[in-house]
DNA sequence: TAGTTTTCCTCTAGATTTAGTAGGAATTAA
DNA sequence: TTAATTCCTACTAAATCTAGAGGAAAACTA
């Protein structure tokens, strides 16, 4: 039941990138140096991310990625799932033959149900609200000594 | 965001088990056969099953398995949770120092948030639930010609 | 007691997925 | 033209998953 870093790593890209727009694109470098990220690294996540329609992307010198939508329409279950593939905990929800017998099988409803619950959950947060979260947690820290 | 093998094949193994119980232990040979898995990796899953006191063992001949406890009281999230090991998607959330920076980390929030619904979600089954219908699915099925 | 059944344990190994790296081509701004 | 930057293809090392082999230990049966 674990992410994969490329979906960690991505929304915390795509935050930063929220954070970083509003002087024209944001170059991966800039990404990598903050996030702790390799470049070459990111520029995987970001060929998905603009596959999918999340990010815009400018070639050549001071080039760089934008948002391809404010941060209020882009949701984390688009992210995640642009990184990651699928939400679905079992393959046999695409994919009924990959289970003999899936039409008398009571479990497959239990991870369709479960399914959905992810994905409501990450549908129901936006990229802006994380932005915001992310920009108070820098602003007022809360030390642990 | 995937389940592995390990957690499919146990949930099911759980379900044959609590509808062959009555007149017994139940051989892992049984729901080899009847769920199509080998009987060897059935031993592993057992294994983890009994290790979190989910089921009871007897050895020797006319041995077997049998619940630890009534059906109504083993939630599915007991079950997942022994094969799985964790419901996390990400590490950083047991230990905290996985991630850098953790503590200024908005995402961490999200997957936390996220754990939280997978877990009540799983806790609000029972094998009890899963197993009656299971049953009905058996006893009426649907064909699809 | 001897024989059979069944769980229990350790070790091994192939397959698959993950997490990156390398090297360079294409594009654009200055 | 030069420098910066995304884009593309391929490759690889490491980790994880999915088992399977072989036999030890326990308990029932006769
Ligand atoms: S149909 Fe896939 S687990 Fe049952
Ligand atoms: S603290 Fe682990 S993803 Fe941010």
């Amino acid at each position: 039941m674990r992410l994969s870093t490329k979906a960690r790593y991505g929304v915390r890209a795509m935050v930063r990138l929220a954070l970083s727009q509003k002087d024209g694109p944001v170059q991966l470098s800039l990404i990598a140096e903050k996030e702790g990220v390799s470049e070459k690294y990111l520029e995987h996540l970001f060929r998905h991310l603009k596959a999918n329609g999340l990010v815009l992307s400018q070639r050549g010198a001071r080039g760089g990625y934008v948002l391809a939508r404010p941060a209020e329409k882009i949701t984390l279950y688009e992210i995640v799932k642009a990184l990651e593939g699928s939400l679905a905990p079992v393959d046999c929800l695409k994919q009924a033959d990959l289970c003999e017998r899936s039409l008398f099988c009571a479990t497959r409803e239990i991870w369709k149900g479960l399914k959905k619950k992810i994905e409501s959950y990450l549908k129901s947060k936006t990229l802006s609200e994380l932005a915001q979260e992310q920009e108070e947690k820098i602003n007022a820290p809360i030390y642990h000594i």
